[in-house]
DNA sequence: GACCAGGCACATC
DNA sequence: GATGTGCATGGT
């Protein structure tokens, strides 16, 4: 890679500045907001949480006392209701017999710990458990998702084959342990995803467009 | 109407 | 271990 991981954050936010991420009000809605917006465009996501939110259901234990199937009829607009249902019970069970619903108690755990109980809860992958850990406890590791994939393999700064841990030790081993920056830079990397770089890429106006190889963007090979 | 979105688990080979 | 599939709503 010619350019460092921090020159290509630098242009990012330049170009975009603060993302203020996560876009939720508490670390529980953080939480909650994690598991929701798995494959799933976030104004989905949003109504889902407001549902919440009017029913005074956003914090550990009231959301673990509701029954499934409620909590799944009030997730509806978030998609994949069912199974999200199942899978926010799953992480709120874990929360709650091993913490007593508290997140602080819960956030007091050192990172690799907390995030192995997380990955042990089913529903719960690498990114949902990064995302949590970032996100909502302030914990210094990097969430990796399809648009840090797709920009930095495209780019041919990573394979198109590389797995999750590897993108994040890439970008940890590369940046001060710094969860501000890692916050900012997995925001901005969503930001100019968005913009720029889903499954058909358009790198017009892009700020890393200067950055691509000779030939542009790279494609998997087949 | 087709395509896509800030994943994950599970089946099958 | 790699690859394929189900899960679902709402926006473009």
């Amino acid at each position: 890679m010619t350019a460092t991981l921090d020159q290509v954050y630098q242009r990012l936010f330049l170009a975009y500045g603060h993302q203020h991420w996560w876009p939720g009000k508490t670390p529980f809605e953080v939480m909650v907001g994690a598991v929701l917006v798995q494959n799933t465009a976030w104004k989905n996501v949003e109504r889902a949480i407001a549902n919440l939110r009017d029913r005074d259901l956003l914090c550990p234990r009231a959301l673990y006392q509701l029954p499934v199937e409620e909590l799944a009829e009030l997730i509806r607009p978030a998609g994949y209701y069912r199974i999200k249902a199942r899978r926010l019970h799953n992480l709120l069970k874990m929360v709650a017999e091993r913490y007593d619903s508290s997140l602080e108690t819960m956030f007091q755990s050192d990172l690799d710990t907390l995030r192995e109980e997380l990955l042990s809860v089913n529903g719960v992958g690498p990114e949902t458990a990064d995302s949590i850990l970032l996100y909502a406890a302030g914990m210094p590791t990097f969430v990796v998702d399809t648009y840090t994939q797709r920009v930095f393999a495209r780019h041919g700064w990573i394979d198109f084959d590389a797995g999750y841990h590897e993108i994040k030790e890439y970008f940890e081993s590369g940046l001060p342990r710094d969860p501000h920056q890692y916050n900012e830079y997995h925001a901005l990397l969503v930001r100019v995803g968005h913009l720029h770089c889903r499954k058909t890429p358009n790198c017009d106006g892009c700020p890393l467009a200067e950055l691509l190889p000779d030939g542009g963007p790279r494609q998997p090979e087949f």
